[in-house]
DNA sequence: CGCAATGCTTTATAAAGTCAAGCGGTGTGA
DNA sequence: TCACACCGCTTGACTTTATAAAGCATTGCG
């Protein structure tokens, strides 16, 4: 309580992140494997690109999640997003849910 | 995988809880013992008394948190918010945080 | 070719959260 | 006694954030 929220409770920092709008739910869906982005939208249900896009960002940025361009035969790009080992740590949040 | 998230996953539901602004806050203050609503504002750290309100309204009608009215000695009205045993389960979701 | 799907971006709008002030009440100190 | 700080909240204006809907360039399929 006295060393406070403002300052630096790595608890208070992740659940910062956590509680922002899809997140969890991009975690979760990431948990059973990598997917593409309109997949992942489709899996996490309701999110609407744009907002995806910037959770993703964030979600890189903070190294919880990474981003691959496959370009498997020539050209075409698909992007596909997974867990980093700092991301998978959240397997245990997700379970205690 | 497909059917899910818009049916009934109780998971889902609880992220959709969770990932409410705030709210993984109030539960981790509360796991450390009741608290009046100021008190609860700021341990929680920057949030506004309105959202608080809502919030705390939201946590109680999902039995989370239960709202008791103390009146010590005739008219002095304290309002003291806890977890309830529901609430309480959240402590392993804090602790993997 | 026509049409679906891929990964996004853009723009306008709706919803959610925040600030700041204030209300009735109480207890504390000057 | 009377101002003033604290309590639990509510209100209203304002800002931030998310959303729907559309669109773009590219690819693959029939």
């Amino acid at each position: 309580m006295s060393t406070e929220h403002t300052g630096f409770c790595p608890v208070y920092r992740a659940i910062g992140v956590l509680q922002e709008k899809w997140v969890l739910h991009i975690v979760r869906s990431l948990l059973d494997g990598e997917k593409g982005f309109n997949e992942l939208a489709r899996a996490v249900g309701g999110c609407n690109s744009a907002t995806l896009t910037q959770r993703l960002e964030h979600l890189e940025a903070l190294q919880i999640i990474s981003k691959r361009t496959e370009d498997s035969h020539g050209k075409l790009a698909r992007s596909v997003y997974s867990l980093t080992p700092a991301g998978r740590q959240l397997q245990s949040v997700i379970d205690a849910i």
